[in-house]
DNA sequence: AGCACGCCGACT
DNA sequence: GTCGGCGTGCTC
């Protein structure tokens, strides 16, 4: 008889399960987690449903070494998984490695250790000692770097009478990964709207069926507050709720409201959570002992086991699509995951995005909205400055106009925030002697300098260089000069302008990672800074109750460039920037300074029309056949060789099948024509809205000519961005 | 993704 | 003569 075998798929850039001999009496199910030979070595992989794989050579056939100890993957998520390997074209090995590259460390815990008072003199008593007998005098357990904490003494202090028998060991229970949220502990007093959104989603929960609600409300409408009712009801209910969020606005003013609401912090998941604690919450996820899980988007592929809620806050932010690898939306895949566990999601913006507010006007999706600012103070109005007219002198960026604002602002004691969406001292470095532009020599894009690093840096690849002392092309000595405004050089203006006025400048490339971040952002909420000079960072859900003027720097940064989505993502950027004032008692105000003030977008944001930007910016897209009234899916091409990346783009564009209302445009060159020494040639499709993008990208790549050397083809299934 | 196998340049 | 560069292809 032949052994029984099972599909195991296995976190690699294959696209079918591989088949493996199952021992005499272990229990596979569809899901499990095991460790199999591959090759030469060993991998985890994750038994896979179906069974239906094509049959191998019996005798290729190896044997499953161990069922893991580990979280299965749950029904829904092999469910995801195999549907986003439909969609985005991804081999469904490199999804699974999705929902497997947690990074925590799965091996087993360490033990906590706890100390408390045996009988026993100490051999030798110091003051230390007697502080740490003090504390520990009542007899209860402690934690051993607890108690050192807590009375104040090194922990070798613990260790030495432990070793002199005054203390005993003893093990304690692993520390859980998060404490229950009680959804009772402080049920807030709701405006009449917000209390009509929070019913509304209060029923989508307890429906215990796929729904998707968009809750739109401008900033300090208090959207947080209803969907944390939501999230109460399915607490209550006893079941698992999901809030993904952006991940730089997982900041401690989100968990501090959260703790106001629950009574404790909500398990949380992304990039700066140690490894141990990340085992501990993904094993608590899967048996449903964590409840509530904020994270950013890689808690998507969390193996819940009772989901009842999925909340994307700031839904329309672009951090949510994943650009390299398996090109993703976690905002899209969140609503097929919820429609996959049955249960209700919530979209949540104050901007919603083009794709989201055509949703909700077409009724697939449930709106519920927040029309006030909670509390009583005002969206700020944006006051245009035409930097044509009443721009400041060469070499300046701060009008005249905003800096009188400015500094009666933060004489009078507000606080006053300068926004301009570019990092660094200067986007370009050119030599006066001889014209020479700094490039990076890996990618077609200008060096960056930071000053602050004393650097020149690529913001695509990540290249570095000094600043050189000499012209590298015509060796004159200090001809180098910056050109164009970064946020350096923007506090190097203000210090200028207001020397006694305290700065900070808020950028994602400030060295201390997000620790030092969220400490930043705390100190200024605290208002301990006057000015502060931000990059998109400061848009993104932070509250900073003492601001009272915003001045955008240059709103036309994002526009130009031919992207479609350039007007959205400035309307998005400039709006919810504009409102971070006056969401304290103090009523914002906010500038905005422009070289086109005539420019939809623009007027939209100075008489605060939002509604006249989506008549706008959807009559155009509807114009243009684009999303959400068309489809698209990008695919580069690209190779080191310049023409080994055109002359494959070319050929495959020549099979592309033909196909009722789909256009095939280019071969092109990427905007970003050489990124990482790469050189790129850009394909993109157009197809009807509904169309089978996907199944016709595959006909599409069985018919391709097959790539050879190091040329690769980057299938985008929804490309955000055109670069 | 690794890791082995393969086929061409500069070293003990 | 070998060591080792990384292009190519396979892993049940």
């Amino acid at each position: 008889m032949s052994p029984r075998t099972v599909d195991v798929l296995l976190p690699l850039g294959l696209d079918t399960p591989y088949s493996y001999a199952v021992p005499e009496g272990l229990d596979l199910e569809p899901g499990d987690l095991v460790h199999v030979p591959l090759g030469t070595r060993g991998m985890i992989g994750c038994v896979w449903p179906g069974g239906g794989s094509a049959p191998v050579d019996a005798a290729k056939i190896k044997s499953v070494k161990a069922k893991l100890t580990f979280p299965p993957v749950p029904p829904d998520l092999l469910q995801l998984i195999d549907w986003m390997a439909d969609y985005t074209l991804a081999p469904k090995g490199m999804v699974l490695r999705l929902a497997l590259r947690h990074g925590e460390s799965p091996g087993p815990q360490r033990e906590r250790v706890g100390v408390r008072l045996a009988a026993g003199e100490p051999s030798r008593m110091t003051a230390a000692r007697a502080k740490l007998l003090a504390f520990l005098a009542d007899g209860f357990v402690r934690g051993k770097g607890e108690a050192a904490r807590e009375a104040g003494v090194s922990p070798s202090v613990v260790d030495g009478l432990v070793d002199d028998g005054v203390l005993e060991t003893v093990v304690l229970p692993p520390e859980p990964a998060a404490e229950t949220p009680d959804p009772t502990h402080a049920a807030p007093a709701l405006s009449d709207a917000q209390r009509l959104a929070s019913d509304a989603l209060q029923q989508a929960v307890a429906a215990k069926a796929f729904s998707v609600h968009l809750l739109d409300g401008v900033t300090g409408s208090g959207k947080t507050e209803v969907y944390f009712e939501a999230v109460a009801q399915a607490l209550a209910e006893g079941r698992q709720a999901l809030i993904l969020l952006p991940e730089i606005a997982l900041t401690q003013a989100f968990l501090d409201r959260f703790t106001r609401r629950f009574g404790v912090k909500p398990a949380e998941w992304h990039s700066g959570v140690a490894s141990r604690r990340r085992a501990r919450v993904l094993d608590g996820v899967a048996k449903g002992e964590v409840q509530v899980v904020a994270g950013a988007r890689s808690a998507l592929f969390l193996p819940f086991t009772d989901l009842g809620l999925v909340i994307v806050d700031e839904e329309h932010d672009p951090a949510y699509k994943q650009e390299d690898g398996v090109c993703y939306h976690a905002r899209d895949m969140a609503v097929v995951r919820a429609r996959f566990a049955r249960a209700p999601i919530v979209l949540t913006s104050a901007t919603p995005s083009i794709e989201t507010e055509v949703n909700a006007r077409r009724g697939r999706y449930g709106r519920l909205a927040l029309p006030e600012r909670f509390g009583g103070a005002k969206v700020p109005g944006l006051a245009p400055i035409d930097l044509r007219k009443e721009g400041p002198a060469r070499g300046r960026w701060i009008s005249p106009r905003l800096a009188q604002e400015v500094g009666e602002t933060v004489e009078s004691g507000g606080q006053a925030l300068l926004f301009l969406n570019r990092r660094g001292y200067a986007p370009l470095t050119l030599c006066r002697s001889c014209g020479h532009r700094m490039k990076c020599p890996s990618c077609s894009a200008w060096l960056v300098e930071h000053r602050f690093r004393r650097r020149l840096s690529c913001h695509h690849c990540g290249y570095q260089a000094p600043v050189p002392e000499v012209c590298p092309s015509c060796n004159t000595k200090d001809s180098l000069i910056p050109c164009g405004p970064g946020v350096e050089r923007l506090q190097e203006e203000v210090q200028t302008l207001f020397p006694e006025a305290r700065s900070l400048v808020l950028s994602s490339d400030l060295t201390g990672g997000i620790e030092r971040m969220r400490a930043e952002l705390d100190a200024v909420a605290r208002g301990e800074v006057d000015i502060v000079i931000g990059t998109q960072l400061v848009a993104k859900g932070h509250n900073f109750p003492g601001l009272a003027l915003v001045g955008v720097v240059d709103a036309d940064v994002g526009l130009g460039q031919g992207d479609p989505r350039a007007a959205e993502r400035t309307f998005q950027l400039v709006h919810q920037v504009a409102g971070r004032a006056g969401r304290g008692a103090a009523e914002g105000r906010g500038f905005l300074q422009t070289h086109m003030p005539e420019h939809p977008v623009m007027q939209a944001l100075v008489k605060g029309d939002r509604a006249a930007f989506y008549e706008t910016e959807i009559a155009a897209r509807q114009e243009a056949h684009l999303p959400p009234f068309g489809r698209l899916a990008s695919l580069v091409v690209s190779a080191t060789d310049g023409h080994a990346a055109e002359s494959h783009a070319r050929r495959l564009a020549a099979c592309a099948p033909l196909a009722d209302g789909v256009r095939v445009l280019g071969p092109a060159e990427a905007p970003l024509a050489i990124l990482r020494g790469r050189h790129r040639w850009r394909l993109l499709v157009r197809a009807p809205r509904g169309f089978d993008l996907s199944a016709y990208l595959r006909h599409w790549r069985a018919a391709a000519p097959k790539v050879t050397g190091n040329t690769r083809v980057a299938i985008d299934v929804d490309p955000l961005s055109f670069l």
